[in-house]
DNA sequence: GAAAAACTTAGGTCAATACCTAAGTATTTG
DNA sequence: CAAATACTTAGGTATTGACCTAAGTTTTTC
């Protein structure tokens, strides 16, 4: 998969407010399927879904013993999306930093 | 609009490859609509669309000037995307740093 | 003032998402 | 081993998303 393609997947996956409270459950300990669906007044099938979308880009782990299946958070997917931000955070800055210099630059001959 | 909604559109604004070419191209400089589209062979209304995605979660804005609409970055939203992430990765971190022998367990038969 | 430029609107298809209910399949447990 | 538990699969609906073509509208330009 090229890397744009998850990136895609990430921010899409993020985009659900269930799916970004799914993981921000799972940042303090790992939690079987019913524990995390437990909050959710939503159909069982509906809220493994959301959880199968989290697996598929990565965001998260599972592994099944017995009858129950335990998801864990996967830390360095998040990365991918956190350095696209990244990256374009510098990008803007840059570029407010240059209007700063032109603005200033107004400035000085203004006052000349 | 309650917070979480805006943050739900903003990742999904993000999760559309085009989409997120198009606020690359506007961290350099503001341009006007066919100045976007023209790297795209897509049709110029389903380009327009991802710019009215853009605008409407409000990662750019946009002003008519004649028969020329202009397109500009509005770069404090992307810090909703930003904090939530950042916010993620400090708890994230946190328990990582916890190192439970359970996760660490997890960890080493995720990799066989 | 007719034609070109730069969008805009209208409307249509097709696939993917987010839900649901109902009926499975394994695994414990009493 | 029957019943309960913990998912899982199958299949259905309704909405939204990402594209398209065709036909506007509003400036500019010649």
């Amino acid at each position: 998969m090229p890397p744009a393609a998850q990136v895609d997947g990430i921010f899409r996956a993020l985009s659900d407010p269930t799916r970004r409270h799914v993981l921000e459950r799972l940042s303090r300990s790992p939690a079987s399927v019913s524990e995390l669906a437990q909050p959710y007044k939503m159909a069982l099938p509906s809220f493994l879904e959301h959880l199968r979308v989290l697996e598929g880009c990565g965001l998260v782990s599972s592994r099944k013993q017995g009858r129950v299946r335990t998801y864990q958070l996967a830390p360095d997917r998040l990365k991918l999306a956190e350095d696209w931000l990244g990256r374009q955070r510098t990008m803007w800055e840059r570029r407010l930093d240059r209007l700063d210099s032109y603005l200033m630059a107004m400035k000085e001959e203004e006052t000349e």
